[in-house]
DNA sequence: CTGTTAGCGCGTTCAT
DNA sequence: ATGAACGCGCTAACAG
């Protein structure tokens, strides 16, 4: 900057206020000193700036893993809009490990930014509150966090879950078989409360629910037990659509036609499950607006120094197709 | 950090020190400094050191689009390499427009990242290193910039290209129908150009070949399209699996059996191609290795200061599924 | 082993 | 409309 500065014959405060577009610059130096700028190729230093105004330009998205095709449409979407508004976002994966996650929200307090959006925390209560003191502005996806100033979009799963049990009772299925995912997963334990809404006695035999990891091979392996198990079950909720499509793997194994004699039904609505044959029933969880609402809080939390905790809701939609007509 | 130095009772500089583990200070000191640190939650600016000494720890990673498996996965295998090695990433989406590729490269540049990998560039040959200067270490993957002194990853797409025309001449198939892709891509030129290597005159007939987009709606189109203009083409090699899936769908709605009337395959291999039916014979590019090496090349780099233009070529795989036997 | 001096590139404040 | 002085938080290069 210096270097701009004497090429123009000006101070680099004038600079400066040139690169800032402050207002009180004679229209004539102005145009001097851009002309100089774009020669040079002079690039303003970021971090600089940061270091006198506490303020960094970057935000970040944490995220268990961003190659899972539910985090990488949110990462989209958020990116997208920090872009349109001159943010850049680091993006930390945490590999769904504690220590790991820890580290990154550390790594990004040092670096200064500006917020972050975290998604799917596995924190628990006590050691969340505490790696975020110290973050500016926070929003929290898909997990809540009492009696703290951040901000938080929850996608209503306990709907969702509703309306998929809703739609195979409607269909005339009396047996109906869970594969719930993860244990310890809240938006699983979430469904299944959405399940149970909807059912006269406002539970399920829970011989006819299993827990399985969130993949198509968890979903092809207890899926496959549980339809052993109980071969009454005529229609199968999934935790997710790569269970669903394992479990329809199982059904081909055992013989069993999806939907005639088993209907499945998967959730998220991923991009695979219009794809695959037979397409997925599913409830789509449209985590572009997810993404795009996580930032766009954020934003507003920076601009306006607003610690309010809002909150949002997003609303997923069921969707049908051929595997649970 | 004055404040750590003046509980502690000693210099900033003390400190300083502590906090980047050099080792001319007595253990008695280094450790009632750490206690201090540990008790006040201090975190060391990383922009102000960055102001001092010249290196951000952070570096750039730009993709046409983060949600697109291809690139998820790039950025997936770049980022947990970074994170061994203590780096942050910005991850930036150029959305396949030129426009904002070099608006983000040029933010990158005033963020002082330390190096950036670059994939699938848009930009032309001077654009490209136009942009490029000013980082002082570059990457990129799936482009060719000569006499640059950035480092290159290129998937062998040629020997990728020839291994699945291989696999279905000798499955007997006489005459082959291509759904090539975007015109402009090169990837799919060299696709192209490896299916014809392995051609007896060198050659094939134009009108068994159609650019179509890289989706599942472009090979549903164009492939429909295609099979009813040359009714005899038994199998079909496709650009992507997206576009393979689409083919797909398009010999349902013409009545032709996959693979028996007609065998499809796919290219890159995508968590997709496996869960579709039938599963696709595809050929498999190892994002993983790819964002890896990229990383790895950019590290060495910047760690070696070495600017050897070194270039490193990812070897495809074919593997064969259901839908091309 | 520890501290002092100087400066990284920029913005804020207040004069001119 | 323009500029000088100062400080942001840290480290490199020495000095003690």
């Amino acid at each position: 900057m210096a270097d701009i500065a004497r090429k123009a014959g000006v101070s680099v405060m004038t600079v400066s206020k040139v690169v800032n577009n402050k207002d009180d610059i004679s229209q004539a130096t102005r145009e001097r000193v851009q002309t100089i700028i774009e020669k040079t190729g002079y690039r303003p230093s970021h971090i600089a700036r940061g270091l006198a105004t506490n303020r960094t330009g970057t935000l970040g998205v944490v995220v268990p893993d961003n190659a899972n095709p539910f985090f990488s449409e949110i990462t989209r979407a958020a990116e997208h809009l920090a872009y349109a508004e001159g943010y850049n976002i680091f993006l930390c994966n945490t590999s769904e490990d504690a220590e790991r996650e820890l580290t990154v929200l550390r790594s990004l307090e040092e670096k200064r930014v500006d917020g972050i959006i975290l998604c799917s925390s596995r924190l628990d209560d006590a050691e969340l509150r505490a790696a975020l003191t110290g973050h500016p502005h926070t929003v929290l996806v898909n997990r809540r966090l009492d009696d703290h100033n951040s901000a938080t979009v929850m996608v209503d799963d306990i709907a969702g879950g509703a309306a998929t049990m809703r739609h195979v009772l409607q269909a005339g299925h009396q047996v109906i078989g869970m594969l719930a995912g993860p244990e310890f997963s809240f938006s699983g334990s979430q469904r299944l409360k959405g399940h149970r809404t909807v059912l006269e006695d406002g539970r399920y035999p829970l011989e006819w629910m299993a827990h399985c990891s969130p993949t198509v091979q968890g979903g092809y392996e207890v899926g496959g037990r549980l339809l052993t198990q109980q071969p009454n079950i005529s229609a199968l909720l999934c935790f997710n659509d790569l269970v669903a499509v394992g479990a329809i793997l199982a059904c081909k194994e055992l013989n069993l036609a999806v939907p005639q004699d088993v209907a499945v039904a998967g959730y998220d609505d991923i991009p695979l499950a219009a794809l695959v044959t037979p397409s997925l029933t599913t409830c789509h969880v449209p985590l572009d607006e997810t993404g795009h609402e996580a930032m766009r809080l954020l934003l507003h939390q920076i601009k306006d120094e607003q610690t309010a905790g809002e909150i949002s809701i997003i609303q997923p939609q069921l969707v049908i197709r051929k595997s649970a007509p």
